[in-house]
DNA sequence: CGGCCATATGTTAGCGCTATCATTGAGAAT
DNA sequence: ATTCTCAATGATAGCGCTAACATATGGCCG
């Protein structure tokens, strides 16, 4: 809360900024062809420019008369605070960074969205970049975030590179690790046990009695420890070593998978969107059945709980991650500095008709 | 030896000489809290600081030798510019704003990740928002990306307020409008006409035989715009007036939507999520098949075109938009200011199974 | 009635960087 | 040799704002 009431004294401010353009007139503004600053509406309102930092900032410092005064001059010149500068001379940007693998048919989109839904009312940007699975870009980013200050940086999972951990650790700002529970995170973490829900899955298939068990999906950090989990919990039971079949990152690609998983009657699909796509692939094989789990020739589970697996036939089987609970509780994470600072949000097999 | 000549005239050279003979350790680096500036590198090296401003952006400016020296010393004390204080001076922030109204489950993270992917590799950070069609945080977040000072903004669709627009056109910068070809747009258009999508959808159901024409989805101004011409088209072929179910934004309730629609023979969902929901409805109404479009008692066709769609079963048939194309273009628009700056990307029916 | 406090405003000095204009020396051109 | 040019570097003055510290006022108290 120290740090909330730190970073945004004022919430208000932003409707205020937005009702300040409301009255102005085309042939004031067009007029100067440069945004007015400070000073500018200072002049106009006779006073100093702190007074209209502080209308700006702390209203309640200023007395009604001249607060309305300089409000009168700041719509009049359509003047729009300039949080480069304040952030320069405040040494704070009120904004943090967001790194992502990737934001398109992800789910990490509700991620970005549970923390931008928690931080944007606060005042605090969301300044988002893209690693697209790329650890040289990774890296680019991250020094390209840490180049805007931020006051703190988001991730999915933790740096690929030495060199990005060492980076992040430099920065002397809250880090929050998502997605994952690394053994010795650079400071905070809001994620679930990849391992463990690779394991969940295992055991369910095997409670269920099946026999031949696949892993599809991609080989990130996070799929990597899913398919330990399934592959050691397989082989922990007795079974023969599960296949792992690595995909590219689209679902048509996992279409034709099946076809390479001969006598497979288990697939733990990496995400929804591949559990989908092997779906849709048994479909053409003729292995898909309407009925419930226990009669489909080979059960398929998914990961991320789209709301779409719970639309289609038959209904897809998955492991719920509370993707918008990773993001909102990262963004907790990066304002409240004490406390917990590793956070198991856990993960649900929820079981409908593919597996 | 040139070089050494010239710096050992410097005063500072004896610093610098002892800074260099003592190799940096851990505790050097780590034990300064502060973050390295500029001029504390320049020091290091024993160069001014402008010197290591070019070799930070203008290297070919700076002798070999020099530059080696500047960046040993940037290395040594892990020194990152800071962009802040680089945007204020230069009034160059390389951002862009973006706002949409949603990340999460939707069809504008393909335009956000179009866009990322062209402007990041140029040094172009995207500070996103969302507005959750909510006019209000729409003009709020809006106000919050100028005062950021980016160098263009990037928007699904146009502001909804007057105030927004008027902030927007004082702002002087590129702004760019998308998934809409608004017609007196601010500044710049990447997008597709959603009438015409409309009228298209309508069109195929007619050529179809189909009679009793409904829509359901958002009430937001691109969905309306295609309800409009899809309504308009159906009039104009002399059907009967088609319905309007308007939905929450979730897929799921969707799904109950075809019992507000008693006797409708084929539905346009604003989106596919929509679409897949509501074909979970005919499903368990046993309105379904798993033939072709013709074959369907209801024919349901979306718009967005996910990959899943193509992937369930029936078949979804979508009208197909480009979002990442819409993104890719809108960058494009905010980095060249001539050339045409309507950019109308359209849109493709794609028929499959469902309609 | 002087001292004291709270309220309202102002002055000053930067934040860390870059634009703009010097300055310097070496080689080319005259 | 003298000028000119160019490549390499530096000195200076801000960018627009805010932190930190003044400086008025006007009660209110003992």
């Amino acid at each position: 809360m120290l740090a909330l009431s730190l970073w945004m004294r004022n919430p208000e401010s932003c409707r205020f900024m937005t009702a300040m353009s409301s009255q102005l007139t085309e042939t004031e503004t067009s007029s100067s062809q440069i945004a007015p600053t400070l000073s500018a509406v200072a002049k106009r309102a006779g006073v100093s420019s702190i007074t209209v930092s502080r209308v700006v900032r702390l209203p309640e410092l200023v007395a009604p008369e001249t607060r309305a005064r300089v409000e009168k001059a700041m719509r009049e010149l359509g003047y729009v605070p300039n949080l480069v500068a304040g952030a320069l001379a405040s040494a704070k940007t009120n904004s943090v960074g967001v790194l992502v693998p990737t934001i398109a048919n992800s789910i990490f989109a509700d991620t970005v969205q549970g923390l931008s839904d928690k931080l944007e009312p606060l005042g605090c940007s969301v300044i988002l970049a893209q690693s697209r699975y790329d650890a040289a870009r990774e890296d680019r980013m991250l020094a390209a975030l840490l180049s805007r200050r931020p006051e703190a940086i988001i991730m999915v999972g933790s740096p690929a590179t030495e060199d990005g951990k060492r980076l992040l650790r430099h920065a002397r700002i809250p880090i929050v690790e998502t997605w994952e529970l690394p053994i010795d995170p650079i400071d905070a973490v809001a994620g679930f046990d990849n391992y463990q829900a690779g394991v969940a899955v295992a055991r369910h298939f095997v409670a269920e009695g099946r026999q031949h068990l696949a892993f599809i999906g991609g080989d990130d950090p996070r799929g990597t420890r899913r398919w330990l989990g399934f592959h050691d919990h397989a082989l922990a039971c007795g079974l023969s070593p599960p296949r792992r079949l690595i995909l590219e990152r689209n679902a048509s690609g996992s279409v034709a998978a099946h076809a390479n998983l001969p006598g497979v009657d288990a697939v733990f699909a990496a995400n929804d969107a591949h559990a989908i796509g092997f779906m849709a692939g048994l479909r053409k094989a003729g292995l898909l059945r309407d009925g419930p789990a226990s009669a489909q020739p080979v059960a398929v589970i998914g990961l991320g709980d789209l709301e779409m697996g719970r639309l289609i036939a038959p209904s897809l089987s998955t492991i719920s991650v509370h993707g918008d609970a990773i993001g909102c509780t990262a963004a907790t994470l990066t304002l409240e500095r004490g406390g917990e600072r590793r956070i198991d949000l856990g993960f649900e097999l929820v079981l409908r008709d593919s597996g």
